[in-house]
DNA sequence: TTCGTTAACGATAATCGTTATCGTTAGCAT
DNA sequence: ATGCTAACGATAACGATTATCGTTAACGAA
């Protein structure tokens, strides 16, 4: 196995996503990006997106059809809001129990887990119900 | 808004989902009914998985790249094996909680949640660790 | 500092799950 | 039976993501 290189493109995504808390899409980021680093490819973005994630650096939200990307690895969860279809930040102080009494009850091993829900943001909330 | 119609080919996915516990993709689906309807078309099973999961008869998994379907849907979990890359049900006796401490923390509306544990499946836990 | 190796890049074609289109079929009310 | 149109089957289109490939640049060794 290869050493990693450093990359400008790598460590400009990695901060661009920790600076914001919108869970962008790997387009969001590139549009983002392209003003800063003109030449970036789109595919590059997917590729430091995938490779940070597997370093374990950043988080991948399944929320829909369009794969989103979180810079905050602190443990937390998400909502994604029915009416406006943003993902918003939900912090518990704890996982309640969650992954305990998952491995209670399941005959595996459990690595990890996401918690996704659905409903209405603040703003959406307010205005519709 | 018309009237629902009554169709062979929703029963029979229906059906076919609800006797199986292997959460199911699309084209698992269309290839374990062609024998049975061997007219159906891919587009159908979509159609109808999207109709069933709105009417709230099934579930939808959004577990990596291809989604996947389960006909049960009394509250439970899943964990997707980053082994064999299977879905396997894991059953709580409650949300542990969950629902109540995100309403408590977050000022929106809660609506439903969904739990997506990643780990090890039984067979493969025991094969490797 | 220069050189060589190759990880990472940019551009873009290919892939693949899903959705939209459209002419035809069949459920169901009249 | 007849008419209306939801649902169908076939397939084209779409959109997000991944693969390909020639080029660039990170970085260890000379």
């Amino acid at each position: 196995m290869q050493a990693q290189r450093h990359s400008k493109q790598r460590d400009a995504i990695l901060e661009n996503l920790c600076s914001r808390y919108d869970h962008p899409t790997a387009e969001d980021l590139y549009f983002s990006l392209k003003p800063q680093i003109p030449a970036l490819s789109l595919a590059t973005v997917y590729r430091n997106l995938a490779q940070l994630e597997s370093d374990g650096k950043i988080i991948r939200i399944e929320s829909g059809t369009t794969k989103r990307y979180d810079g905050n690895i602190n443990l937390h969860y998400h909502l994604t809001c029915l009416d406006c279809g943003g993902v918003f930040d939900i912090f518990l102080n704890d996982d309640c129990g969650l992954c305990q009494k998952a491995a209670e009850s399941f005959d595996g091993k459990i690595v990890s887990h996401s918690v996704l829900f659905t409903g209405y943001c603040p703003s959406c909330s307010k205005q519709a119900g």
